[in-house]
This record gives C-alpha cells, sequence and structure tokens, in this order.
RNA sequence: GGGGGCGUAGCUCAGUUGGUUAGAGCGCCGGCCUGUCACGUCGGAGGUCGCGGGUUCGAGUCCCGUCGCUCCCGCCA
C-alpha cells in the first residue's frame, strides 16, 4: 500500500506490508484468516488484508488464551491481533511470500465475525463455475486473481486521469438520461414518470454531449464514461460499459492520435505491458481487410492472406470462375509445411461456414506445380505466379477461399486466426499496437437497403482514394476521417475528426436515409448548435474493460469488472432485471403485456 | 433469432456397451501432532446425477422437451 493505515483499534499496520525491519515492533493488524495450520501445539494463521499475507503464530505458552481461541478460527473469519514481529530462523524463511522473512508473535486475538465455509475456496486460484462467483462476488473478489485485476484497473484509470489533468484536460460529466438515438445499437429505454409514454434512454456514448463542449469552447475534454447498449453480450461486451472518452479542439487526425499514443503509452507502461514505443504502425482498412480478412488485425504472426484472383482468372476450375464471374473475389494463405488430415480439413470448413462461405479449398504446393485434384485445372503460369504471391515452398500447404469479398475476407481472416492458434505461432509475450485508417465512410446495408455510416454519423468524410473531392453521388466511394486502434487483434478504442458544418451534416444525413425534417427533430439540438462557429474538433473513445483486460491478461471483460453481468444481461447477485410491483407501472403509465 | 460446448458431493472433475451400494482429489467435521506455510496423520459425514417426460426388466449413461451457464454467428453507428 502507498501509506500506512491511520493507527485505530483494529490496525496500525497493513499486514502484507510489514518487513524484516519492523522486527521487534509491537504492531496490531487486521484482516481475514486465509488460512489456518493447526499443529495441536503451535498454530500458524496465514492473515491476509488488501496489501498481501502474514503469518501468524500463537503459541500455546506465551498466549495461552490467543491460542486456545486460534483452534476454533475457520476461513475467511475477521479478525485482529496483536504481537510482535519477529524474524523467522534461516531455515524457516519462505521465499514465496512478501513477509516471508518475518511472522508475528500474537499476543491477543479479536474475533471481529466468524465466516461459514465458503462456497468456493478463496486461498487458491482454481476455476469455479461462474455464476457461483457472481452470486458471492464478495468472496469472489477477495480471491488474488480478482484483486489484482480491480487494482490494475484503478491504477490504469488513475494514470489517465492523471496524464490528461496535466495536459488541460477537464473531466466532464454528461447525462445518463437522454434521448433515444434512431442509428447504432439498440437503447435501454427508462420510463418518464412525469410525461406518461416517454422514455429517456441510457447513453450508448457521450459522442453528441462532447461535441457539444467542443462547440461551447471546452477545447479539451474527457471523461470515464459509463455506456449502455442493449445488445446480446460476448466475451469482450457487456451490456453496460466503461468508456474513456476524450475530445480535443481545433485538432486534425495526427493530433489525436499522438495524444492518444502518450496517453496509452501510459497506460501500457502502467500496467507493465510491454509494447514498442510510439508513434505506432498505420496500416489502412482496405490493406487489412485483404492482408488480415479483419479490421482488428492480430499482427504478432503472419499467414498474410493474399488476392490471387486476377492470377487464377481463366482457368478450368469452374468453382473459381464462376464467383470471378460474379464479380466475388479468390484469397489464400499459405500455412507453411503442413499435413492436413480429413477431420482437420472438414474442421476448416466448419470455420469458414460460420462466416458465410462454402469451403476451404486446400492444395499442396510441390515444386513448380501443385499437387491434388484440383491442381489439373490451373495453367503452369498461373501456378507460379500464385506460388510466387504466396512465398509457396515445396509442400506447403495453400488455404483457397472464393466468394463474395466481405465473405471471403472475413472467412480468411477467422481462418487465419485459427490455424494462428493451432499452430502455436502467437507469442503471447509479444504485443503489437498499431492504428487502423482510411476507413469507408458509409457501409451498404442490405437488410435495411440504405447507407449506414460505418463508423457514425458525425464522422467527418473524405473523399474517394485518387479525388479531392468530397462527392457524395457516390457515398460507397468515399472514405472516413476515422481512426481505431487495436492491440493483438483487439479493438480498443476508435474515433475521428467530426463534421463541424450544418451543411456537411445534412449531406450525411441525407446519405443515411435521414430526411431533413427527421434530421431536424432528431438532432435538431445538434444541427442548430453547429451554427455558431463549431470548431474542426475529434477525439476517441477508448474501452477501459478492454484494455484493462488485455493488460491483465485475461480472456474475459469479466475478469476485470467487479460487478459484471451474465450473457443473458443478467446480474446473479443483485437478481436484476426482476420484476416490479404493479404499482411501480401504474405510476409510470404502464403495463406489461401477458 | 441461430449453431457448438457444458450441467454428477461444498469446489474441481472421472463415471466403459444401459447393469450390484455413483467414485477421486480438494474442502468440511472430529482425534492426534511445537516450525508449518498446498502442514502431516487417523477416522467420519456429505449425492433430487440441472428440471420434466419417454424408451427399457433396468437410465448418470439412450430419446424428446425445458432451464441455466458459456463460446461463436447474426447484432454491436
Amino acid at each position: 500500500m502507498k501509506q500506512p493505515p491511520a493507527p485505530n483499534e483494529y490496525r496500525t499496520h497493513w499486514a502484507g506490508d510489514l518487513r524484516a525491519a519492523a522486527v521487534g515492533e509491537e504492531v496490531r493488524v487486521a484482516g481475514w484468516v486465509h488460512r489456518r495450520r493447526d499443529h495441536g501445539g503451535l498454530i500458524f494463521v496465514d492473515l491476509r488484508d488488501r496489501s498481501g499475507l502474514l503469518q501468524l503464530v500463537f503459541h500455546p505458552q506465551s498466549a495461552p488464551e490467543a491460542h486456545a481461541a486460534a483452534h476454533d478460527l475457520r476461513s475467511e473469519a475477521a479478525i485482529s491481533v496483536s504481537g510482535k514481529v519477529v524474524a523467522r530462523s534461516s531455515d524457516t524463511v519462505n521465499a514465496g511470500l512478501e513477509t516471508g522473512e518475518i511472522e508475528l508473535a500474537v499476543s491477543e486475538l479479536r474475533v471481529l465475525a466468524t465466516s461459514p465455509t465458503p462456497p468456493f475456496p478463496i486461498d487458491e486460484d482454481v476455476e469455479v463455475d461462474e455464476i457461483l462467483r457472481l452470486r458471492h462476488r464478495s468472496l469472489d473478489l477477495r480471491r488474488e486473481t480478482m484483486r489484482d485485476a480491480i487494482v490494475l484497473r484503478h491504477e490504469i484509470v488513475a494514470a489517465i486521469r492523471e496524464y490528461l489533468s496535466a495536459r488541460d484536460f477537464l473531466e466532464i460529466e454528461t447525462p445518463i438520461l437522454t434521448r433515444a438515438t434512431p442509428e447504432g445499437a439498440r437503447d435501454f429505454l427508462v420510463p418518464a414518470r412525469t410525461q406518461p409514454g416517454s422514455f429517456y434512454a441510457l447513453p450508448q456514448s457521450p459522442q453528441l454531449f462532447k461535441q457539444l463542449l467542443m462547440m461551447a469552447g471546452y477545447e479539451r475534454y474527457f471523461q470515464i464514461a459509463r455506456c449502455f447498449r442493449d445488445e446480446d453480450t460476448r466475451a469482450d461486451r457487456q451490456p453496460e460499459f466503461t468508456q474513456l472518452d476524450v475530445e480535443l479542439s481545433f485538432v486534425a487526425e495526427e493530433d489525436v492520435i499522438q495524444l492518444t499514443e502518450g496517453v496509452m503509452a501510459r497506460v501500457f507502461e502502467v500496467a507493465g505491458f510491454a509494447v514498442a514505443p510510439p508513434p505506432w504502425p498505420q496500416l489502412a482498412f482496405a490493406d487489412a481487410a485483404v492482408r488480415y480478412g479483419s479490421d482488428r488485425p492480430d499482427t504478432r504472426f503472419g499467414l498474410e492472406i493474399r488476392d490471387v484472383g486476377d492470377l487464377l482468372r481463366g482457368s478450368e476450375f469452374k468453382v473459381f470462375e464462376g464467383v470471378l464471374a460474379a464479380g466475388g473475389v479468390v484469397r489464400a494463405l499459405n500455412a507453411g509445411p503442413r499435413e492436413l488430415s480429413r477431420a482437420e480439413q472438414e474442421g476448416l470448413n466448419e470455420v469458414v461456414q460460420r462466416y458465410g462461405a462454402k469451403a476451404v479449398a486446400p492444395i499442396y504446393a510441390g515444386d513448380g506445380s501443385w499437387r491434388g485434384n484440383l491442381a489439373k485445372f490451373f495453367s503452369a503460369q498461373a501456378i507460379a505466379s500464385v506460388n510466387q504471391a504466396l512465398g509457396a515452398a515445396d509442400g506447403d500447404l495453400l488455404l483457397f477461399v472464393a466468394d463474395r469479398e466481405p465473405v471471403a475476407a472475413q472467412a480468411l481472416g477467422a481462418l487465419r486466426l485459427e490455424l494462428g492458434e493451432r499452430f502455436g505461432l502467437i507469442d503471447d509475450s509479444r504485443h503489437d499496437v498499431l492504428w487502423l485508417r482510411d476507413f469507408p465512410m458509409f457501409e451498404w446495408s442490405e437488410t435495411d437497403q440504405r447507407f449506414t455510416a460505418m463508423h457514425h454519423p458525425f464522422t467527418a468524410p473524405a473523399p474517394a482514394p485518387g479525388s479531392s473531392e468530397l462527392d457524395f453521388s457516390e457515398p460507397g466511394a468515399l472514405l472516413s476521417r476515422g481512426y481505431d486502434l487495436v492491440c493483438d487483434g483487439v479493438e480498443l478504442g476508435g474515433g475521428s475528426i467530426r463534421i463541424n458544418t450544418p451543411e456537411l451534416q445534412q449531406a450525411v444525413f441525407k446519405v443515411i436515409g435521414l430526411s431533413e425534417a427527421e434530421a431536424q427533430a432528431r438532432f435538431g439540438f445538434l444541427l442548430d448548435a453547429l451554427r455558431y462557429g463549431t470548431p474542426p474538433h475529434g477525439g476517441i473513445a477508448f474501452g477501459i474493460d478492454r484494455i484493462v483486460t488485455i493488460c491483465a491478461g485475461r480472456e474475459s471483460i469479466r475478469e476485470v469488472i467487479a460487478f459484471p453481468k451474465t450473457a443473458s444481461g443478467m446480474d446473479p447477485l443483485t437478481g436484476a432485471p426482476a420484476p416490479v410491483d404493479p404499482a411501480q407501472l401504474r405510476e409510470l403509465g404502464l403495463r406489461t403485456l401477458a
């Protein structure tokens, strides 16, 4: 701990902070019974507080009363003890314990509160059913791995606050009760008692408020902001999550990126997470889509994907030709010198089929030729050029997917990750950070039959590649002024330069099918504020939960959130969500459909 | 909404082709034990095999349904 505790009737020192320098001192410590070793004569108790563990010794002769009481101690009882710090003899030093050179010879024991046997072990790091852990979260949080994660989370957030505050950023709170947004994720709604039939929405992000703060002249804003999205969860997604929200005025992309690199380099430093010093590499979205089949590429290993459609065009292989004729793509990766069993190949098919691809076509590269039943369809020249593009050597396994572009890209991206993991190509001690840039501004949505903003509709558009003008007649070609930060295949955050004129904002709304009247109704307050000299501004938002997860080396975001929800959005601790009293509903002018 | 995995003692798990009284380790309870630190040692308790139904002489095991957890697809500006 950073400071000793203020001495009181329960403790004078943190148990885990005592060292050999304290030998001879009379101290009092408090905490929980971590483990007890009762020798009949001597009794040892490991006392745990937030600072760590300390061995207590109860001697039957020197402190008979305490010794007798210690015999009845059980795990997780809360106790306070006083005694003398003594040095351990050299043969009883425990090198595995920070306090292992000393121990406390207890003279007085006060049992402050007893505990029944906990439903799962607190003193060892075993896998326990998660719902049980969540139901008894106050016990689960006592476990060292959880405490480490929660402490790390605090240290990261504290470092962020310190770093940004020192650079003139103001932390400003924005509303939790706000207005539903038509774009984006499903909103959590809160019925308004004073206006039956009307609802607040919980914010999906403080996006519009932070832009208004830029319009208001606050120049540099940040917030550790809680956000809410009523969508299905994942290992890296919760219905409520915390983001670091940042916005700056009179800036362009490089300004935000440079600032962010400073913040995140500091975060990684605090977490002891080894990454290369900034500036970090930047990759265009279009390149990432081909080479990694992902907008959050894991660049810690190779197996890069190549587009080989043009090299193979005109072959006798009807599957590839059909896809190419329909405007699709043929892409491939070189899996190296591997032999696939039939079962393994079927497993790879399952991977790509999750993303809508039909199958993986495996071909074994020979010396200037191909083996396998597909080889006969291709000319020697096609084979040679594909071998060259994939760097194929004799015996290498080449995996092809032919499909519509997004399907083939995603499928091969997933295949690449699967192989990287299966072949053990990912070095866990290495961490790669990079920026993704040059995203498309709009995506065509088949379900809605309209364009949607790929980032969000307040992002400033950029001209299509090769053009210098914003041409809204071809929205699909426009790029955005957005940027994402990716680490080890995880999207840690993303942001953009924003639109700063009402005309441009209206033009973007129009592309996504929002009429002027609708735009006025939904975002009138934004369009109005935009008129009054809005500075060029931009910012970024980071998933705090994801940052802590990756820094702590955990598998799930739930491991770094004190009170998370299950995959179905339930909280086993409180039982939320739960039915409410009919009187409450009446007051809100609501009734349930039963 | 869809697909995969899982559900057996307090915890983590095993349980063969459907066949006697469902097992192990840890934990828990009791005895012994003065240098342990995953203490040791002797003894003991502890089970609605998630729930419901079905097939069968017989179901932890097979079938149907259902609930829960989890991973993924869709979704997540």
